[in-house]
DNA sequence: CGCGATTTGTGCACGTCTTCACAAGCGCCT
DNA sequence: AGGCGCTTGTGAAGACGTGCACAAATCGCG
């Protein structure tokens, strides 16, 4: 499940705050889900918890860590070093929770050579190389939209099969590999589209106003979407 | 739907290659998207594409950008400037789909006076003065997951309604107030799910392993999720 | 003017996810 | 040792999203 990451998360969050057990009720606040919910996951894990005391939380990580293939330090390659890409290269949380960054990539020979956080960008034709000499699992690509693609497939073709893309792009891959899509723009157009929706309702509370407002009762949007990670 | 802000992005990419009108089929395979996924979604728009003909790309782009509220140009408060908020800030593909960055805080006074892409950081405490100035509907939280709260509660305190989150933790707000969360190590560790599953089905075909590799076959995840943004 | 090719809009069925509610189990206290 | 309160695990019902398949509608061409 999607979720289980954040179930991680929380579950660290309480464990460097002393806490030995919990309930699903206060790791389901923690994570922000319906403690049924969490119960059912976690039922799905085989985890143990024990009726009338909760979860071990110590257990749980480890189990967690293992499910989501936590307890091998995933090699990372980063592709586009420019605004974002030196962001996400300087990133402390990927290291912090069982990812190394092992290698930058630019197609950019201005930026070929520059040192970040202890990593020195090399240029994209040097993937297969790297890739040879230390198993790459999990490629991230920061690129325009324009060299998305290119790069997805150069990364297919050194054996990546999980790509995390921030570019603006809907790529094509291979069946097998996993792509996941990062967007910030449409993070924000999500959020005006809530904007708007609250705007409307406020203004005019049952009033039909132009056939584009009317919104023909379809759109009714899921309330309260809160604290849900894409 | 979540789905609008990727449809407009594929037709904005259209229109620019010179495509008046788009078949269902034509723009579900541009987002990534079933076409009959995409008629209902743009059904529910109220959208009237011609039958035999297609989707008049002009006027879809206008109606989305409608319901979306992207007709306005928003104002963003973004806060934390730190290796993220640097990126963020610098980041051009607000600006060009309908957004403005319109202020950008930072607690650290060592950070305040700096100048990023025109704009100087401000201390947190200036939000409430910078605010009445301007309304500022949408927030964006850069800061570590300790002072993630504290600044949830600045914005909400000052009208802020819609909150975008990258702090690796959950937020309470009041109720009316939307919240989505954008967490990179958590897609990281989803993608390292999907590895660790793949390598485990490659590895023991039909062999069951130990009790925690057994995954007692609910644990089926969902085929080709791919490009599937949040 | 009529026919065929094409494409939208949608009814229907299916599978998934979510939530409630409760039985089963565990520990603690007396 | 027994009972009581608390918590997990899960069955069932309901909501929701998805995809197929087809009728209705429109355009172009003869």
């Amino acid at each position: 499940m999607a979720r289980l990451p954040e179930y991680l998360r929380a579950l660290h969050n309480l464990a460097e705050t002393g806490h030995e057990t919990v309930s699903s009720e206060g790791l389901a606040n923690a994570a922000g889900v319906n403690s049924a919910k969490l119960r059912k996951d976690l039922s799905q894990l085989g985890s143990y918890g024990t009726r009338g005391v909760g979860y071990d939380v110590g257990l749980l990580i480890d189990q967690i860590e293992y499910v989501l293939g936590l307890t091998q330090r995933r090699a990372v390659a980063l592709v586009g070093v420019g605004n974002l890409g030196h962001a996400l290269a300087g990133y402390d949380g990927f290291a912090s929770r069982g990812f190394r960054i092992a290698a930058l990539f630019d197609a950019d020979q201005e930026r070929v050579g520059e040192e970040i956080n202890g990593l020195v960008v090399q240029h994209i034709d040097e993937l297969p190389r790297v890739a040879a000499e230390e198993s790459i699992a999990i490629g991230v690509i920061a690129t325009p939209a324009t060299a998305a693609q290119r790069v997805a497939d150069q990364l297919v073709a050194v054996g990546v099969t999980s790509i995390l893309n921030f570019a603006p792009c809907v790529l094509s891959v291979p069946e097998g590999v996993d792509v996941r899509k990062v967007d910030l723009a449409i993070e924000l157009q999500i959020l005006s589209f809530h904007e708007h929706r609250k705007a409307s309702l406020t203004a005019l509370p049952a009033a039909g106003g132009s056939a584009l407002t009317a919104l023909p009762g379809g759109l009714a949007v899921t309330e309260s979407q809160e604290a849900i990670g894409t």
